[in-house]
DNA sequence: CCCGGACACAACCAATGGTTGTGTCCATAG
DNA sequence: CTATGGACACAACCATTGGTTGTGTCCGGG
């Protein structure tokens, strides 16, 4: 199917004939006539009667004119996407159901006139890259790993911190705890798959090791949380770090369970990043609506390395 | 822009590179180099990076990817819409935010996974033939002008009795009252412009001038409810009837209001229309919604034409 | 250094999709 | 009843598109 064949079909309908939806996209009526035909062919129904004095829709027609508009306008938007100059906001996220998603669901929900498009980026090399070039204009993560400063055209905030909860199987020994400190979790193996070494998850776990001595093994590749979840579920030895925000797709029948953890809660920092000379109109709206939204909150009793920027 | 080189794109991205997404859709490597190439041309930017292992997207590409699922996914439904058997339940009612949408809306809640498709025939007549032919599913209609008794294969049931209202300027005479019985209308003007005559709406405002000896003018043509609103805002000799549950633009500034009747309240019949045969399961599904939405009412104190199916 | 895998370019060809010219149908006016 | 004008379909023709095969280039790995 072609998109000029249901545009032409659109605009067809909204004139009632042939003729005019021709002149409109300024080619012959005969062109018109043959695209129709040709759409009607495809689709096996017959979306206009013909008369003398034009062309009536039929009730196939009625059903899929919606449809076509529909179709017309996701390809603006999909056009839209990557038009240089007045694009929508690209904004670059940890992980879609990561509480950097549920921040711009908000910020959506508050400006939904405001066009956006959410992507996922390796990791925060290629995020700040993306920034320098303008390919981006803003992303989530938890700012640098020790050692490596970011550029000084990029700017920065902190905007959440994500507490960390315990999750296991029903089996696990720590399952029927109401929170749990750090200190006990220590002896307990945690299993992080998918954690690429060189990145800032694992800059943020390597510090979580060496400070409190815990045992997290960030082996095996990411086979997708479907897979780790019923891991965990099935394994009474694993137990797996999982953000308080995080929205799952919470398996049935798995009885997992979601353990607060104290002494300190290890909080996993969010930071808004972007670049000092972006113009797009978008990012000092995201910006106003990001402090407003993240209040600040206590962060005694929290933990989090120290290289991060302090809020 | 062409779908089939749409769905080329979001194979090679899918794939990571040309040659498997040229295998996966029965076509030349060289073809689908060329399908990306001239999307690429026609965006205006790159959206693969060549490698000698493949083709990975570039962030461009990232996010144009989201919009080319959603435009193979709107397409899939556009064509499902006219898919003949196994279309979606196709349903017919008096107008867009009348209270048959507002059932639909509801319906849809219930059931996401329903798929629907709404549309607005002209009359009565015509949806019974469409429903006869198999055309359309369902309508909402207020059943029968008197002297033309529906098909015997054509079935009915009364789903809502939607009180009408009165809608005044502010420099109406009527315009500060709380409520306002029927006999206070008589010598009013009341303006409903857009009625054809032999239509189910005309045959229920005629019985209602017969019976309370109302003022009501059917003249001229619809110019849609904005000309309407802007016509009753600006004159006080003008009211109309509304119903209840119709939801409006409300123009900004025109201090427009809306008047219960009273003594009795004319309530507007909603049936819904099936054909006696019908297989489409999800009919089913919606008739068995409605009986249990639309909770019977107290009919005391309203009043309907006579030829209405009885509740 | 060479080989294999992957993408791009060139040449060629069938099919698509446009144009002009013409025919048919039908509503309306005389 | 007939003439007329408007609107769509069909036919013939042609430029362009979009596919194929054949070949070249680039790059990573043995």
């Amino acid at each position: 199917m072609d998109l000029d064949t249901v545009r032409t079909f659109v605009a067809a309908a909204d004139a009632g004939q042939f003729q005019e939806a021709a002149a409109e996209l300024a080619v012959t009526q005969q062109a018109v006539s043959k695209r129709i035909a040709a759409l009607e062919r495809d689709l096996g129904v017959r979306l206009f009667t013909r008369t003398a004095r034009g062309a009536r829709l039929t009730i196939d027609g009625q059903a899929f004119l919606p449809h076509a508009r529909e179709l017309l306008r996701v390809a603006e938007r999909a056009v839209a996407s990557v038009r240089p100059g007045r694009r929508p906001l690209r904004v670059d996220v940890l992980a879609s159901r990561s509480a950097a998603s549920g921040l711009m669901r908000g910020f959506h929900r508050a400006y939904p006139e405001i066009e956006l498009d959410v992507l996922m980026l390796f990791d925060i090399e290629t995020a700040v890259a993306a920034l320098r070039s303008g390919a981006i204009d803003a992303s989530f993560r938890a700012v640098a790993v020790p050692g490596r400063p970011l550029p000084e055209d990029i700017e920065t905030v902190r905007v959440l911190d994500e507490p960390l909860q315990l999750l296991t199987g029903p089996a696990h020994a720590l399952a029927g705890a109401r929170s749990v400190t750090v200190a006990q979790l220590a002896g307990h193996r945690i299993w992080m798959p998918g954690i690429v070494p060189g990145t800032e998850w694992a800059a943020y776990y390597d510090d979580l090791v060496a400070e409190f001595g815990l045992t997290i093994e960030a082996t095996g590749p990411n086979f997708g949380s479907d897979a780790l979840l019923d891991t965990i579920a099935d394994t009474p030895a694993l137990a797996t770090f999982m953000g308080e925000h995080m929205r799952l797709v919470w398996p049935v029948g798995h009885d997992l369970r979601r353990i607060p953890v104290t002494d300190p809660t290890p909080v996993y920092p969010h930071s808004l990043l972007w670049h000092r000379d972006n113009p797009h109109p978008a990012l000092a709206a995201l910006r106003a609506h990001l402090a407003a939204a993240t209040a600040a909150h206590d962060a005694a009793g929290t933990w989090a390395p120290d290289w991060v920027t302090p809020r």
